[in-house]
RNA sequence: GCGCCUGUAGCUCAAUUGGAUAGAGCACUAGCCUACGGAGCUAGUUGUUGUUGGUUCAAAUCCAACCAGGCGCACCA
């Protein structure tokens, strides 16, 4: 749907509004609906009901008078050829309905710019970091981690097309605690491979893999010291691999050890001091979070001189602005929800606005096969890793199965269910729509005509098609909004499913050349859009099946 | 105890961020191949939206209380 008409139609209700002197707050905030249904309209305004207590008039009549004076105004208006009629209905909504001139001309845009006329720019000229997955390097990426980063990857697609300048970053835990951890685990198994008889504490790492990294580490005769460093490095470069198998890729991987070397912490320590925002109690050192929202304030430095996690997290985020973002978004796990307010007040110290750091909590996703629940254990290094789905499902089911759901819900993600190749399988459904206009388009008769009689396109199944196309501006709008992308997957679906219902009904090729050229012109911008949302899922889009 | 998330058809989930008769898929039943890909389509059945109040012209959606489930609540990360 272009902008275009929606702020048309806008300014034509204000006009009207205008003229029958109505001045309320609720004409300010004036807002365009899609119908649930077609047979509504194809653009809805309830302003008539919002206005209808202050006026102290039915709702209907109040339509009926807007309705009236924009009547009167639309010949003027570069609306006439495009709205072919406006009613008023059901309790008072004002349905607005296309012309199929509209809907053409629209249709006939997509095919010549193709993807570009489904771009809005929507960002106003914002740059924007987007953190995400951030895993600790002592272990392989779990599905926890998977869905992070198949939302982490498809919201920076999003943001980049909707016109921000995007990056994606990867914030390295690379020393502190559990890299200690990392390396005793390890060095307790070259232990054991000497010979030795050792006991492993539980809160050691007990995967397989730390026994591989410690027969590599005895062979190249890593220093006990090193271990840590080496083991984490190791690690690292797996994660590297699965992130790039899944399809995800970052700009910059930040390593909080390089950014306990660059003295920024102090600096950024310092600054808080300066406006006495950190005091000394107990023997460790307080941030006073709470003045800025927080439940209570935060130690820094521990009494033992070490610093806590929050730390670098101060000096992180400042570093994230003072690079030049102007919107942070970091998808967290649901485990660090705790940590919202307390970064947040970090931010707000610095005299930015926490608005401005955007925290996507990611829910969790369960692992099943056939209905019943997959058992995890990350204590005993026992749980499904991103590796495993990527091995049994590939990148494309797994990709769209992550983005299936709401962000914020649990999600369950049936192994058997992905590598099902029939209906009950969505992501099938969806790029089975995209071959099957692909295998038209390939015919060896008829060639798509860009100057087609797209005016041809009369029947229900047709229009209703290119409305669908118009609405992925729209979806592109909410999932900014929402800064969640799984609505794609819904719309595509819907798009398949409308796709799939006219072809069923109409020959694509027939003796009608006419007919079929506008035909082929209209399957094809089905494709370029569904290509478009594949696009921005990160999932292939074939031509074949 | 406090905080966050969730609760919708037998199952998995939608519902355009407060709109119109709460919709899809699976499952079940009955149909559609001399047709561009049947991996598809058509028709039928399925509801006290956890409960009770409140706000509103309008509530699955917002607010309050309660019920049930998940996850947090460190001088861990």
């Amino acid at each position: 749907m272009s902008e275009n008409i929606q702020s048309q139609i806008i300014s034509l209700i204000k006009d009207s509004l205008v003229e029958l002197e109505i001045t309320d707050s609720a004409c300010e905030e004036l807002q365009l609906d899609i119908p649930a249904e077609t047979r509504f309209g194809d653009l809805s305004a309830n302003i008539a009901m919002r206005l209808s207590k202050a006026l102290k008039k039915a709702p209907r009549d109040i339509a009926e008078g807007l309705i009236k004076s924009m009547l009167k105004r639309i010949d003027k208006t570069i609306l006439k050829d495009y709205i072919k009629d406006i009613k008023v209905e059901g309790a008072g909504f004002i349905n607005f309905y296309f012309s199929d001139k509209y809907l053409c001309e629209q249709l006939d845009l997509i095919l010549k710019k193709g993807k570009e006329a489904l771009r809005i720019n929507l960002s106003g000229g914002r740059a924007v970091l987007i953190e995400f997955v951030s895993a600790n390097p002592t272990g392989s990426l779990s599905v926890a981690h998977a869905r992070q980063a198949a939302v982490g990857d498809c919201l920076a697609n999003v943001l980049d097309f909707l016109g921000f300048k995007v990056k994606r970053e990867y914030y390295l835990n690379d020393e502190g605690n559990q890299i200690n951890i990392l390396g005793k685990s390890v060095e307790l198994r070259i232990n054991e491979l000497i010979g030795e008889k050792i006991e492993f504490p539980e809160n050691y790492y007990q995967g397989e893999y730390i026994c591989d990294i410690a027969k590599l580490a005895k062979e190249k005769k890593i220093k006990t010291e090193d271990l840590g460093d080496f083991a984490a490095n190791f690690i690292l470069n797996i994660i590297k691999k699965e992130l790039v198998d899944f399809g995800v890729r970052f700009d910059t991987w930040y390593s909080q050890k390089e950014l306990g070397k660059s003295g920024k912490i102090n600096k950024a320590f310092e600054y808080l001091k300066s406006k006495d925002l950190l005091y000394e109690q107990e023997g460790a050192l307080w941030f006073k979070s709470s003045s800025f929202g927080d439940d209570k304030d935060r130690v820094v430095v521990k009494s033992d001189g070490s610093q806590t996690y929050l730390a670098p997290d101060i000096a992180y985020h400042d570093d994230k602005y003072r690079r030049g973002f102007d919107w942070l978004i970091n998808l967290w796990g649901p485990d660090h929800h705790g940590y919202i307010n307390r970064l947040k007040a970090s931010v707000a110290a610095f005299g930015r606005d926490p608005k401005t750091l955007e925290i996507v909590i990611v829910q969790l996703a369960s692992i099943f096969r056939n209905g019943v629940p997959v058992q995890m254990s990350t204590r005993r290094g026992e749980f499904i890793t991103l590796r495993e789905v990527l091995d049994e499902v590939g990148v494309d089911a797994a990709r769209f199965f992550f983005l299936m759901r709401r962000t914020s819900s649990h999600l369950d993600f049936d192994l058997e269910v992905a590598k099902k190749q029939n209906a009950e399988n969505p992501v099938y459904y969806v790029q089975y729509a995209h071959a099957r206009i692909a295998s038209i388009l390939r015919n060896g008769e008829f060639k798509l005509d860009k100057d087609a009689d797209l005016s041809l396109l009369k029947e229900k199944e047709e229009l209703n098609l290119i409305k669908k196309i118009l609405q992925f501006s729209y979806i592109m709008n909410v999932c900014l909004a929402t800064q969640d992308p799984y609505m794609i997957t819904v719309y595509l679906q819907e798009l398949s499913e409308c796709f799939h219902k006219f072809y069923d009904l109409h020959r694509v090729l027939t003796d009608d050349l006419a007919l079929t050229q506008s035909r082929l012109v209209l399957i094809e911008g089905v494709r370029i859009t569904i290509a478009t949302g594949l696009d921005l899922l990160g999932i292939s889009k074939p031509e074949k099946m």
